[in-house]
RNA sequence: GCGCCUGUAGCUCAGCUGGAUAGAGCAACGGACUUCUAAUCCGUGGGCCGCAGGUUCGAAUCCUGCCAGGCGCGCCA
């Protein structure tokens, strides 16, 4: 229908144009007002062009009203043209132009609003990808809806798009990971090894401990044995670490290089390496199943899974800095290999490989996103909470110098979540074991509450969400609003006799009531919507979307009857409620919320 | 200090590649169920769109400055 009018005006402006003799006349937009009572479609096209008419724009419009009244085409689906205000052109639609409306969507079956499948440009998507050493926490849930929710929708508007999950199991804070669950695995034996002041704290810990001594009993009991030892003789006697939490968050300049226990480990022990590197290895693994498995019931999966560790253990590392060195992009200076990501735009080189031999984080992630491009993907996207944003540019430079051209890697920054608690703020942070995690939020609200909430805001907006809200609000959500309008139709689907059929008749008295109308021109919408939102990365819009056509099917179901009615009243209302019904289920399926068949 | 994000109704936020009288949900108040599900519908009240300039026929939207909040600025990950 946009189209439909769109481009019968545009062209009969167009003629008129040319006529008058402008070559240079701006581009006739038409689009829906804002105000219903301006009509069903209008163009501003008169106030911008009345500068080079040299006329007021109203008598432009009149001229031009009288011009498109004239023309056949635009007669057939148009009912009324007006002038009005500043000197607006606008448009009411005949009943023919719903009809045909309707009969197209109805044809279009399940495919309604998807887009046309482009095999190129191949895209790859990146969300989530979390240390694996702890729960999900809100914020990863955010990032998670709204990641999926993307790569459904660009897929539906026909991207070429595959996902990806990349799992920083390597480094650090795993190997603080590591000892963590070993030192909660020789507590559960009554040795006095504490976690490590950088370590993990929560409860899951002593969890992940406790699965590792059922399946190995004490097989690294007299390896930690000796860890505690050592550690007590390390520290001169004096008091061990206190299990408790110290009182800092993650971040809060305290340099990781200045952590005693980090230098000095708690032994060499060819023994102990062992048995740390076994806990590490028992802790990824576990983590990781329950990230899955946490991620799936959210509805939320991924076509790659891929292990930042294969990077190091395959050499990737080494050849890709290599071929850096070889280019001249990368050089070496003060003991370290640098990448000159200042060609590219970032504010100063970036260290690869550190004086002590050990590659930075940066450098595993060029080999990473060289691994995407060699198989064979053209558009990167990222998918960071805000606190990665400084690492954008050396990261977009990056990209730009491994594939040879600006604009490969796009990373979409997310902003956080603020939990609010009795109306106070609660801060998180993971090693203390102190958040509040995706599973208690699904916990309490539920998977589709949970994601459509936390879709439901432009990703770039930080949000409040307040915990207690969220519980109470499980009944007033805007979720159910939605869902409540598919149960409605699939109720009436129900209930239509066996012999009925939905179709849109030759008749001038279908689709007579506004209710009807404003159903059908909010159908007639969504295609745009998809493309719309797509190309803006913007599946919040998909939200506000289905809430106003939930509202505009609830008006309608309020003044409407489908059964009951007379037939070609009946049967082009039951094509409207099929429509209606897919539409509505795609968009909640886009946004991986469940369409209840009744509630 | 520099960079990114954000200031819109009591609250949470849409609208931001410029269009007419700035929207929705929640909260408040008043109505509507003999008929396909009342988790619904109808109505009422509610706004210097952070502030000040500029561009434009037209600015919540674009530009500049200022104010306020969040995040970031390492040979950490």
């Amino acid at each position: 229908m946009d189209h439909v009018i769109a481009e019968r005006v545009q062209r009969v402006i167009k003629e008129w144009c040319a006529e008058q003799g402008w070559t240079d006349a701006p581009v006739c937009l038409v689009e829906r007002p804002a105000e219903e009572t301006h009509g069903d479609y209008a163009t501003p096209f008169c106030m911008q062009a009345s500068k080079i008419a040299r006329q007021s724009p109203r008598a432009l419009a009149e001229q031009l009203s009288a011009r498109l009244l004239a023309d056949p085409d635009v007669a057939r689906v148009v009912e009324t043209v007006k002038v009005a205000g500043p000197g607006f052109i606008n448009f009411t639609l005949s009943s023919t132009a719903y009809a045909e409306a309707m009969r197209m969507m109805l044809a279009e079956g399940d495919d309604i609003g998807r887009g046309e499948h482009h095999p190129h440009p191949r895209v790859n998507v990146e969300f989530v990808s979390v240390n694996p050493n702890g729960p999900l926490h809100v914020g990863h849930g955010r990032y998670a809806a709204y990641g999926d929710a993307l790569q459904r929708l660009m897929k539906f508007s026909g991207v070429n798009l595959a996902t990806e999950f990349y799992i920083n199991d390597y480094g650090r804070q795993m190997d603080r990971f590591g000892r963590s669950i070993a030192a909660r695995y020789a507590q559960s034996f009554g040795v006095d090894l504490p976690v490590p002041p950088e370590g993990y704290l929560g409860d899951y810990v002593v969890d992940i401990a406790t699965e590792a001594r059922a399946e190995v009993g004490d097989r690294y009991l007299e390896a930690l044995r000796l860890a505690a030892a050592e550690r007590r003789v390390a520290v001169g006697g004096a008091p061990s670490v206190s299990v408790q939490a110290p009182d800092m968050a993650v971040g809060d300049g305290v340099y990781d290089e200045e952590t005693p226990d980090d230098q000095t480990e708690w032994s060499d022990d060819p023994a102990v390496k062992e048995a740390v590197a076994f806990f590490r290895a028992w802790g990824c693994r576990s983590m990781l199943d329950a990230i899955r498995t946490e991620l799936e019931e959210y509805g939320v999966e991924f076509d790659v899974w891929f292990s930042e560790t294969t990077l190091h253990e395959g050499g990737r590392l080494e050849r890709v800095i290599d071929r850096l060195l070889d280019s001249g992009e990368a050089y070496r200076r003060d003991d370290a290999v640098w990448l000159r990501t200042t060609s590219r735009g970032d504010d100063k080189d970036r260290v690869l490989i550190r004086a002590n031999g050990h590659p930075t984080y940066f450098a595993a992630d060029i080999a990473y996103h060289e691994n995407k491009l060699e198989r064979g993907f053209d558009h990167l996207i990222n998918i960071w909470g805000a606190d990665h944003h400084g690492y954008v540019p050396r990261m977009e430079a990056a990209v730009e110098i491994l594939s040879g051209r600006p604009g490969a890697l796009e990373v979409i920054i997310g902003q956080l979540v603020n939990l609010l608690e009795e109306g106070e703020l609660r801060q998180m942070s993971t090693r203390r074991g102190e958040m509040v995690t995706l599973g208690e939020l699904v916990e309490a609200i539920g998977v589709d509450a949970a994601r459509f909430f936390l879709v439901s805001r432009s990703q770039d907006q930080t949000l409040d969400l307040d915990i207690d809200l969220a519980r109470r609000q499980s009944q007033e959500n805007p979720v159910y609003y939605v869902q409540y309008a598919h149960a409605r139709i699939a109720g009436i689907v129900r209930n239509v006799p066996e012999d009925f059929e939905a179709a849109v008749p030759d008749d001038p008295a279908v689709f007579a009531s506004p209710y009807e109308r404003a159903l059908i021109k909010r159908l007639d919408g969504f295609a745009g919507m998809v493309q719309d939102a797509a190309e803006r990365r913007a599946p919040h819009r998909i939200v506000g979307y289905a809430q106003e056509l939930a509202a505009d099917f609830h008006v309608f179901y309020k003044h409407c009857r489908v059964i009951g009615v007379d037939p070609a009243e009946a049967s082009s209302r039951l094509a409207l409620c099929l429509v209606a019904r897919r539409v509505i289920a795609r968009c909640l399926e886009l946004l991986g919320v469940n369409a209840p068949e009744s509630m």
